[in-house]
DNA sequence: TCTGGGGTCCTAGGACCC
DNA sequence: TCTGGGGTCCTAGGACCC
């Protein structure tokens, strides 16, 4: 009897795949994926990654490099990502007993007790790309963490690999501790202080001293490369715990009317989002920002309010919105960014009946109205709180590709 | 000129209470 | 007149991830 595996699953270059699955031409062309405003590069095909064009890199600074290299440029379509992703994980669904899925393009799973792993995992590669057309990578090892770190040695081989406790063992002084996941910029300067390179003096620290300088974050960590499973393969929770709207300017903007307009907008976005859900939040966070490069970097902030009574109600998530504007707002700073987030979440049907009675009055009719006609005009035909009609601040998008598969007028015709 | 958006989790510090 | 210390909750911010 061994010890129980996790593995991951890891699309490849899963932004760029997806644009690649309706436009087969260009598998072998160099194509990049763009955040939204064409800001930064945040998807990279393998002939980008091979003229050393890095994630996150600043589409600007780049764009005369890529026309050299004849690359293919999107601007990022997520709601086809996240539709293509959905797609993935059902298949992966049906092949596994337990599967958690991490972000849009990962998930863990166990892999069973009777298996035989390399068998398990080529398989569940194949029935992938087969029925969706999307590659994948699998590593797989004795904890998240580890399997996290085989991914990558998986990606640099033939999609597959098996990381046991002795190949671990031999790898674990090579390892440094910023390849591991969790380990960020701030986590890796801590452990250059205290003398830590690798993994492997990460893992000889006694625990002691590991709660004393890295808290609870670094001793979850250790057990996680020792191999102990800290954080097992769980089905993700129905209902996530909190949302989030936000979008950057195209430019900066000092006007009150321009920030409040844009807190709208994601408010309107937010409520929804939950009403789709069926579900309600009982707090509302708003945040401003400026830019991070030039000197009003340290201004901006947040500020949140929790409700009595759990709510989806537009018009009050609306007027909460602008309160908190109000009180964040501060004349003469150039904001860049404005984000609403709700936490709290919960399911209407588990609402807690109020003690006092409810006084407001009922919108639920005139919303889900609403929400009818501009989920089927796939935008906002109707709006609540808007008093601008300015699109200042909202994304520019050049290059987009259609919504394939999520609008009915640009549904790619698939011959079988 | 132009540097993303959407999540989760942890923690520091103040308010408040006994 | 003396004016403590510990616990808990809340808020804001930050680290980290893809």
């Amino acid at each position: 009897m061994h010890k129980q595996q996790i593995g991951l699953i890891d699309c490849n270059n899963f932004f760029v795949s997806c644009e690649r699955l309706f436009r087969p031409d260009l598998e072998r062309v160099p194509v990049v994926v763009l955040s939204s405003n064409d800001g930064c590069v945040v998807a990279r095909s393998k002939e980008i990654k091979d003229i050393g064009i890095p994630m996150g890199v600043p589409y600007f600074q780049i764009k005369d490099i890529l026309r050299k290299a004849k690359a293919v440029v999107f601007s990022g379509h997520i709601a086809l990502y996240r539709d293509i992703s959905r797609r993935v994980f059902e298949v992966v669904r049906q092949e596994v007993d337990t599967m958690e899925q991490y972000s849009i393009d990962e998930a863990f799973f166990f892999i069973p007790a009777d298996a035989d792993p390399q068998a398990y995992i080529a398989h569940i590669k194949d029935t992938v790309e087969q029925q969706i057309g999307i590659p994948i990578s699998i590593g797989v090892a004795a904890s998240k963490t580890q399997a996290k770190y085989a991914s990558t040695i998986a990606k640099k081989t033939r999609g597959l690999h098996i990381c046991d406790e002795a190949q671990w063992e031999s790898l674990v002084s090579e390892i440094k501790v910023e390849q591991i996941w969790g380990v960020g910029a701030g986590l890796a300067r801590k452990c250059k202080q205290h003398g830590i390179v690798s993994v492997a003096d990460l893992l000889q620290l006694d625990t002691s001293r590991v709660d004393a300088v890295f808290g609870v974050v670094g001793r979850w960590l250790q057990s996680e490369l020792a191999g102990v499973i800290t954080s097992p393969v769980e089905s993700k929770r129905l209902l996530q715990k909190s949302l989030m709207n936000s979008r950057s300017f195209s430019k900066t903007t000092q006007d009150i009317a321009i920030l409040a307009d844009a807190a709208a907008y994601h408010t309107r976005q937010i409520a929804a989002e939950l009403r789709s859900m069926g579900a309600a939040c009982t707090l509302l966070r708003v945040s401003i920002r400026t830019s991070r490069h030039g000197d009003f970097f340290l201004r901006g902030g947040s500020k949140e309010v929790v409700f009595q009574a759990p709510t989806a109600d537009t018009f009050e998530l609306i007027n909460t919105a602008e309160t908190l504007m109000q009180e964040l707002y501060e004349a003469g700073v150039p904001y860049q960014k404005v984000g609403v987030q709700v936490g709290g979440i919960i399911l209407q049907s588990d609402k807690p009946a109020t003690l006092f009675a409810d006084t407001r009055p009922d919108t639920k009719a005139l919303l889900q109205a609403m929400d009818v006609l501009n989920i089927s005009a796939g935008r906002e035909l109707l709006t609540i709180g808007s008093r601008l009609r300015t699109d200042a601040w909202k994304a520019k998008s050049e290059t987009r590709s259609p919504a394939y598969t999520t609008r009915w007028k640009e549904l790619a015709i698939v011959s079988a």
